[in-house]
DNA sequence: GTTCCTGCAAAAGATTTGCAGTGAC
DNA sequence: GTCACTGCAAATCTTTTGCAGGAAC
């Protein structure tokens, strides 16, 4: 699998799209425009806002069903930080590969990357009873500014 | 902070619980003695279908607002395998630690244990910009029985 | 013209909250 | 007797589904 640049995800989810037989809607573009910019993970709810905030206004069942989608075909990835809702991120190919710090108390979201982690993980991926796609690493505390009150 | 034995989670929380000014009240007794019992993560959905199958029923509400207080004694921790639902399971205090592989064709969640990766995140939490205190690891794949069919 | 895309409204689930009665201390 | 605990019912919030019109190919 070739990396797509990092700044051309979504024209790369276009065309992934059209390989698999869909048309190319407003709304999916709109969404694709707006996840393409974002360095973090983002929910369903936080993306409405945005949409609606900017030019182009997506019901929030549509975001629901083209997120769905673009999970199936692996362009965005669900992480779970906890709390409550799901969020979503695209999926640069190993470009842009991080895992998040999660504030349990003011709830801010930071991206973090570590290699030996990466490399923990592939090793163990071999010994495991299953055939492992992704992970996810989640570590909870408290930020600077938090620990600091 | 001394490790409880790992079958004696329940008295421990008990402890805790009275120690911080709780009564000690039928329903979460009874969810105490179940989580107990328990070595991987259940969904607050799953302890009440087993707490209804088993001698005690507990009322849904009761099963959150419980869950919700051992959360903030630290005395279980949040599971979020993705999917949808939440996960509970006891904090042993190191004893009995692991991290979960997740089947996304079937759903099964499987509990494993690493050294190495262990050791990563400590190393790395020393450098983050957060004091860190609890991590959580998830990997997707598909199991063995699913990857074959 | 056919098939996919999208919005709206309704439905389905999970989780939270308000309130009143019971139980623990 | 007081304060915590619990159940029930209702409310809230996220996510899913059904359906009808509009857009892409």
């Amino acid at each position: 699998m070739t990396n797509p640049p990092n700044n051309d995800w979504a024209s790369h989810a276009q065309q992934v799209l059209a390989q698999n037989g869909h048309h190319s809607g407003q709304a999916r573009r709109a969404l694709l425009q707006l996840l393409s910019s974002q360095a973090c993970a983002l929910s369903a709810i936080e993306i409405e806002d945005e949409l609606r905030a900017g030019k182009r206004p997506v019901a929030r069942a549509s975001i629901y069903r083209i997120l769905d989608e673009l999970e199936r075909l692996h362009l965005v990835q669900r992480v779970q930080v906890g709390q409550d809702m799901t969020r979503y991120e695209p999926v640069r190919g190993g470009v842009g590969h991080h895992h998040h710090l999660v504030c349990d108390i003011c709830g801010a979201v930071t991206p973090f990357t570590d290699e030996s982690l990466e490399e923990a993980i592939r090793k163990l991926s071999r010994r495991l009873p299953m055939r492992v796609a992704e992970h996810e690493i989640v570590l909870h505390g408290s930020c600077r500014i938090c620990a600091t009150n």
